[in-house]
DNA sequence: ACGAACGGTAAGCTACGACTTACCGAGCAC
DNA sequence: GTGCTCGGTAAGTCGTAGCTTACCGTTCGT
């Protein structure tokens, strides 16, 4: 279970209006509409977008009546998070060995995959 | 100096090729050809991609003869990490009041909004 | 029961982004 | 110098993401 397509996640937060959704929620839960009312678009696009976030893992849906509250996903997030910490420290790692290297150096070498 | 629009950001990595690009410059710093190389598309559009990536601040460039490296720049995907960190800690932060109690302002009904 | 509120889905349009080929300038080797 | 490699840019095509309006089912209030 919640094995999120990380890839989705990232493809979610590419749209700015996806991404204020994901800022509202942060601040607290809210219905569809309270969601529409607070953004420039009608509230079939913003039903649109939540499904993206929910299939994306970053958000989760509750039924209340005849509301829908959505919620951040702490989980979702903190996975994308994970991801570029990965990014970041691997380039750190292997980095470092080549960061000295003043280089270019190109070395004339054929051979060189680096710098 | 870390200015990064880090909106940029979030557009520059909605593109799986960015981040296939991105995911390649975190092993080793690439030269534009050989990132086309391991990749399914044209050296140009790999051109474009680097030119995206490189307005977000998430990867530099260094000039070496004809050749052109590219490098991760760590700095700009911490900057992305960081507004996760914000979204994830804020979220957990509103969502432990709201979890104990129940009222909302905008809506007085006294029952389970949330979960 | 009826009607209103809430929200998900369908259909359609439009705009933008990702890719291509073609072209150009800049460095290095000879 | 000439020629070759590398890479950025221009121009153009095409697919798709995002938005709209219209419609429908569900749920609650009366």
């Amino acid at each position: 279970m919640a094995t999120y397509q990380s890839d989705d996640g990232w493809n979610a937060l590419g749209d700015p209006t996806r991404r204020a959704i994901v800022a509202c929620l942060a601040e607290r839960p809210r219905a569809v509409g309270e969601l529409a009312d607070e953004l420039p678009i009608s509230r079939p696009a913003v039903s649109q977008h939540l499904k993206v976030l929910k299939e994306a893992g970053l958000v989760t849906d509750h039924a209340t009546g005849t509301r829908r509250v959505y919620r951040l996903n702490p989980a979702g997030v903190a996975a994308l998070r994970d991801q570029l910490d990965t990014f970041w420290s691997r380039a750190l790692d292997n980095y470092r060995d080549v960061a000295e290297q003043p280089a270019e150096s190109a070395n004339e070498s054929p051979n060189e995959e680096f710098q």
